[in-house]
Parts: structure tokens; C-alpha cells; sequence
DNA sequence: GGGAATTCGTACTGTTTTGGTCCGGTTTCA
DNA sequence: TGAAACCGGACCAAAACAGTACGAATTCCC
């Protein structure tokens, strides 16, 4: 299954439950409370996404963490990135050239990029404000991009 | 790192050998051979493709493996479905409700959707065929897709 | 009918990744 | 000075993954 970590799943809840008041500073005791995940996961996650520059941080007493950028500057595809790494999804992408066995016989390494870029440019058409939108009134924003792709059920 | 497993990343070299002669039959050791993967695991991959209907699979002593459908009607997202399980990127999707603590509190759940369409429309958009190209003559294919979303390098 | 070639199903194992915890250190403020 | 917060790791159990093995079941050919 493709799937992205428990981490970024969680990254995100925290970043869009921040959305909601962008300007403020959240520390992380609070934020593990609002979004009742397990506090020392929250604050390991806050800490990786201010050292990545998504959050900045705030230490001492009245401390805490804001987010670095406008929630609609910020892209899904960073948070992501931030959380796990460059999204690229097979190993021969960034390899050192030889380091593969299959170099020779594997016309695919560039074509794999398709794959790559397709879900790259996917995630970046995604902000941070589209998630933290709860439900918009008329239609479900689910079915905005539905229309774009042909969707799919999930069989 | 968003990431697809071997298996997957195996697969879909191997279907793309398959698909330079998309009519032919190839049994399991004649692909390990051609693409320099270990031979169980090659047969493994295709045992899976082959019960997901993906090839067509003929025993006995000129048997082997055949696809079932024509390259450019394959999509990347249902190899990546067949072998990996459904696109759902996160847990909360297909839950039975009441199973997510956070449901209460979490307004991402549909949003979540949001996610996970962008992905699969993005592989539903891929067929083998275009996977199969090996290197165009012209422009490459990578670049193609790079102009229809903005692309963004791999920090 | 028998034997060889081939797929099929599934169980097993070692390694890596993930989810989650813990703790000692540093910074800031009152 | 001390409490409140972040910071930076180390650490561990459980799950997922990569790869192997082996005994069926089928089909073809002689």
C-alpha cells in the first residue's frame, strides 16, 4: 500500500489544527491535547518540522511553536517532504550512477520520474488551507480533483 | 519518503519488458534472466499479478505469463494497486467508522480524500505504454509532465 | 500413461522501518 | 533561581519488507 508514515499522517493533523489560527503560538503540550495524539510523538514532529523551517520555535517559558508561512504558501508536497524525506519513490532516482545492477538492462530509471513528478506536481497543486477548510459548504473538495483525474474507486 | 516497495518497484520493470512484445509469453526464469532480478522473486511478483488479473497465466511445459491487457490500456495505478493494496494513503479512509480516536475532533478525514485523489489521478493518468517508451527521440519524457504541474526539485 | 516443465500457494526467516518512549540538556522569562 | 518550554539523541518493541524454500497442481510431449 502506498502510504505515508503515521508521522506525517499525524503532521498534518497538527499543522491544519494550527491553520485554524495561523498567527499563533501553539506549544506542544496544548497541541497534543487538542488533537489527543500521544504527546511525545506530537513534540518529536514539532521538533522535525521547525528544524525543517515549517514551524518556527520558540523556547522559554511562554514558548512554543508558530507556523513559519501562510497557510496557503504552504504546499502539501513540503510537508511532506519535511517529514520523510524527498519524495521520490524508487531507490534508483538520486543512486550514484553504477550503483545499480541494472543499469544496462533498465530503460526505466528515467521513466520512473514520470511517476515521481506526476505525484509531485499533485501534491503541489495541494496548500495547507485547501486541508484546513472543514468541509466546505457546497460541494465536497474531494470532488474537485475527482473531476480532473478520473478518479477511480479504490477496489 | 513517500516510497513504493521493491516488489512494486520490480513489478513494473518487469511489466514493462513485457510490454516490448506485449503478445508474447514469457515464463518466470526467462524474465529473471532479461532483467537481472533474483529469479523467486521475480516468480513471486508474478504469481501476485497474475491472481490480480493483471497477466494471464498458462501452465505446463510452454506455459509462463502473458498480459492480459494491451499496454497502453494498463494504468500505473492499478500495477501499483495489485501489488500494494488500494491508493489510500492514510488509515482513516476505509475505517469503519468509530475506529479513529480523533474522529471528534479531526475535521481531515474527507479532506484526507483530497490527498489521495490527487495521487491516483496522477497514476491513473500513466499507462504502461508510457512507462514502457524507452527514451523518446526527441524531448525526454520526464520533461513532459514537469511543465504540467511546476515540478520542484527533490531538496 | 509417465515424466519434464512450468505455474501455484503458502510458510518461513532475517533485516529494515516505523511508532512510540524517555531522558538529560538548553533557553527564556518571571 | 527555578519553572516552562524546546532540543537532540538514544532506545526498544512491533510491524512490514525482501527474499527463500518447498511441496503441490497443470499441461505438454513422447
Amino acid at each position: 500500500m502506498i502510504r505515508i508514515t503515521k508521522t506525517t499522517d499525524y503532521g498534518i493533523v497538527l499543522l491544519t489544527h494550527m491553520a485554524e489560527i495561523p498567527e499563533q503560538r501553539y506549544n506542544a503540550s496544548e497541541l497534543a491535547e487538542d488533537t489527543q495524539l500521544p504527546s511525545a510523538m506530537v513534540s518529536k514532529i514539532l521538533k522535525i518540522l521547525s528544524r525543517e523551517g515549517i514551524l518556527d520555535s520558540q523556547r522559554g517559558v511562554n514558548g512554543g511553536y508558530s507556523l513559519a508561512q501562510k497557510p496557503q504558501d504552504l504546499t502539501v508536497s513540503e510537508i511532506i517532504a519535511a517529514l520523510e524525506g524527498p519524495i521520490a519513490i524508487t531507490e534508483c532516482i538520486d543512486d550514484t550512477p553504477g550503483e545499480c545492477v541494472q543499469e544496462a538492462v533498465c530503460p526505466l530509471r528515467s521513466n520512473w520520474q514520470l511517476i515521481n513528478n506526476a505525484i509531485r506536481s499533485a501534491l503541489d497543486g495541494l496548500r495547507l488551507s485547501d486541508m484546513a477548510r472543514p468541509l466546505p459548504p457546497a460541494a465536497s473538495p474531494a470532488e474537485r480533483l475527482v473531476t480532473l483525474g478520473g478518479g477511480g474507486l479504490q477496489s
